[in-house]
RNA sequence: GGGAGUGUUCCCGAGCGGCCAAAGGGGGCAGACUGUAAAUCUGUUGUCUGACGACUACGGUGGUUCGAAUCCACCCGCUCCCA
């Protein structure tokens, strides 16, 4: 099976500028190809998994992916699907992030012997001259067409700054400058960003009469239309700091029934063969497909270690009982207990399971904590250092939440 | 530049000068039910307090008033109409 085929298969494309002469460059030449990253955050978080995927499998493939920083682009701000302009980063935050970006994506991408590299669009967009670059590339835009583009539609709604609008100029004169600098002929990018992709395509054939190719994948979402990836206290990171790999690996396991099959097919390298399998499970069976994907994913970010640590400690919580080994642990000194003692509230609190005492306290009068597998029912209730079994206890808020406590 | 609006708690959004920590919805959290799923139902959702209550909040700064999210002035942001 080809690359192609293989994309095509788990769904991951979306749009194409030209199908066929995609195909067939990607099934006889070796292709250089660019993906542009904003450095808003200090962390790659679900959102960008797609792309590293792609990037991955078209490099294992024998192409060379271009991973682009948009250090330079990030000054501005892509308004493309964002409601509210996009707050504006410090120079060196940007430079700061994508040190971040660089290091998370070395666990995709191979980036020895250049089979891949990592560039930054400030590098050529911060020296430019407004005169010469109005000249050269605004030009070539009209104003008209780009109002019509699905992307600003929402946007002239609600307002679009100018320093926005330009945004897809930039990202075009990227294409057009990696064309001519790094011998870049495809750009690639999710769905949402089609406009930008052609708009580069465009800019190039007008500037040097040659052809360039763009091509677009799906974007990850829940069935419910919801981008993947965002839980209700932010993004899921890659950083195992931000997120841990035990959180990383139960926010998959805990995905929904209809999402598993895509996200297997989309964003892990299990063979499509055993997908395919799994796709006719139903009801509780779809449990082992969910674990699966959890560990594949775990194991890709993470390492093979930290996700058989994951599903060991996942696995013992949910079935056996309490193996602590790998759960989020907190240590609790002596100055936080006072007279011997220590409120529950305030453990909650210290532990992060509560981010108040006023939350933690609801939460115990509705029976959500339970501590060492007893369920706490006193909103006064105190533990002493005789609570820690040798030294640490298990602190369970919900269902699904375990903390450790150790002294 | 002229005119008309508008800015509320995580989000949307209601809000009479006191009865407003602020309706309603969404989301979140917890409980029941389950398969660590979805749907559904129940409770809950500013901080501190065991509780009474105290404190901080309605774009910003001042003011009127016994009392302001609600009235006034100025400022800032956004939207719309005219130029």
């Amino acid at each position: 099976m080809t690359v192609f085929e293989e994309l095509e298969k788990r769904g991951l494309i979306a749009q194409m500028t030209h199908p066929e002469v995609i195909k067939e460059k990607l099934e006889k030449e070796h292709v250089t190809f660019y993906i542009g990253f904003d450095a808003t955050a200090d962390s790659l978080h679900v959102g960008h998994f797609l792309q590293m995927i792609v990037m991955s499998h078209l490099q294992r493939a024998g192409h060379r992916p271009i991973v682009l920083l948009g250090t330079g682009t990030t000054m501005v701000g892509d308004p493309t699907g964002k409601t509210d302009m996009r707050q504006m980063l410090t120079e060196a935050q940007i430079d700061h992030n994508a040190e971040c970006f660089r290091r998370q994506m070395s666990h995709f991408l191979d980036f020895s012997d250049d089979k891949a590299i990592i560039l930054r669009n400030g590098d050529w967009l911060k020296p430019l001259n407004y005169i010469t670059f109005l000249r050269e590339v605004g030009v070539h835009f009209s104003v008209n067409k780009m109002l019509a583009a699905e992307c600003f539609k929402t946007r002239l709604e609600n307002g679009l700054s100018f320093i926005e609008f330009n945004y897809m100029l930039m990202q075009s004169y990227d294409f057009l400058y990696l064309y001519q600098h790094e011998g870049c002929q495809m750009q690639l990018g999710g769905n949402d960003q089609w406009a930008n992709i052609i708009g580069g395509i465009e800019l190039i054939r007008k500037v040097t009469t040659e052809e360039a190719y763009g091509m677009t994948f799906t974007l990850l979402t829940t069935k419910e239309g919801k981008k993947m990836g965002k839980t209700e206290n932010g993004a899921v990171w890659l950083d195992g700091q931000k997120t841990s790999p035990y959180d990383f690996f139960q926010y998959w396991r805990n995905i929904a029934d209809d999402d598993v099959i895509n996200c297997l097919k989309m964003i892990t390298f299990v063979p499509l063969a055993e997908i395919e399998a799994m796709a006719h499970w139903k009801g509780s069976e779809l449990n082992t497909a969910k674990e699966r994907l959890a560990f594949e994913l775990t194991k890709l970010v993470h390492g093979e270690e930290e996700a058989q640590k994951a599903l060991e400690a996942a696995q013992a919580l949910f079935g056996t009982g309490a193996d602590s080994e790998n759960m989020p642990t907190t240590q609790i000194l002596d100055d936080d207990f006072m007279d011997g003692k220590l409120a529950v509230t305030d453990l909650l609190v210290k532990t992060g399971l509560a981010p108040s005492k006023g939350e933690a306290r609801r939460l115990i009068q509705q029976g959500g904590i339970a501590i060492d597998d007893h369920k706490v029912s006193d909103i006064g209730a105190n533990v002493t250092k005789a609570d820690f079994k040798e030294g640490q206890m298990i602190v369970k808020k919900g269902k699904k939440i375990f903390h450790k406590a150790t002294l």
